[in-house]
DNA sequence: TCGATCCTCCTATAGTGATTAGGTTTTGTC
DNA sequence: GACAAAACCTAATCACTATAGGAGGATCGA
């Protein structure tokens, strides 16, 4: 007689990342995503562990997505070539999933895990055009990542008050790192 | 007869402060935060307006500390030394209070108000020995701030897995804003 | 010193969200 | 069709935010 809403745990994790896209990580609550998936809140423990599982499952699934992106964008180029694209690549995703970008920060140690790994192994890739390797290569790959985390934060998050075309100012960051990275 | 626990509203901020550098931002609970004051959580409604009002304090209090930390390492240096200076203070004064950064992180406009606006100011004066002004400045402090504040994001949170010196990382990071600010 | 008043803190209470326990019905398989 | 697994549900608990309204100590003028 019920319908039976048919859920696993992929679907259930895809709609808490387009409620999380759509109204922000925090509007995520199992509630919520219940109603959103038609179910009771007590029915989503047969699919995600709780709410910090369904957390990391986010934030994995962002990684994944992310890491995708990078590695499309930075096939065929080379050095400033690749960089700008896996830069551009990377703001893309984060403006466009807000609130998956959101879960990936908040992932601990799950960062580390298996997608994380995939993302520093795209930037190490990248690099590696430059000529980089060993040490150098992971100290320009923590720059480059930082750079990019920190531009897209603040700009999702405090939206860098001043008018003045954030497009460009990501452009000469990105070309700042360039410079940098051929020096070294 | 009761004692009275005797408190203002900065006393009650400061121990939050305390609470979230300590066991981080998720453990600013008004009930946990009444405990450790001895008092009821309703108590705490005389003191702070609710929990957001809570936050949005120690977000402003710790911009004001973080502007003042800043400020101080930049005076009486100018370029390449004042950068580096500034840098180092800015990730000195985040990890010895990871729990009040993080706070700064989620006040979303508030970060435009008083105390985030001087940490701007604090870049632009540093800025401003690189000869630059107007757009680029703006360019120049956005790279800079999305620098630092990224790279101790990733410090703080994932913590950077592999086994090599932060410390020079950091170091490295700065080196390239400082080499791409020059040539800017 | 006496008292009016303010302010701090309290108890009581409501409401929301996470989570567990334990049962019931649908679904898939033989 | 019957059995087993799994998806869902109701009921109940617990932690936390928040509001309402009251009691008592502190302060200040007289």
């Amino acid at each position: 007689m019920t319908p039976r809403a048919g859920l696993d745990t992929d679907a259930v994790v895809a709609t808490a990342a387009g409620l999380a896209d759509a109204h922000g990580l925090d509007a995520v609550s199992l509630t919520r995503l219940a109603r959103e998936l038609g179910v009771r809140p007590p029915s989503l423990y047969a699919h995600v562990a709780g709410l910090p599982d369904l957390r990391a499952r986010l934030a994995a699934r962002g990684a994944a997505e992310l890491a995708d992106a990078l590695r499309s964008a930075a096939a065929g180029r080379a050095r400033g070539d690749a960089l700008h694209a896996v830069a551009a690549a990377y703001r893309r995703y984060a403006l466009a999933h807000p609130g998956t970008y959101q879960a990936l920060q908040r992932a601990p140690d799950l960062e580390g895990g298996q997608a994380g790994a995939a993302l520093v192994d795209v930037v190490l890739a990248v690099l590696r055009g430059y000529g980089l390797r060993g040490h150098r290569a992971i100290h320009g790959a923590r720059a480059v990542r930082a750079a990019l985390h920190g531009f897209v934060l603040l700009e999702t998050r405090e939206g860098f008050g001043l008018p003045l075309t954030v497009e460009e100012s990501y452009r000469r960051l990105v070309a700042i790192l360039d410079r940098g990275l051929s020096a070294a």
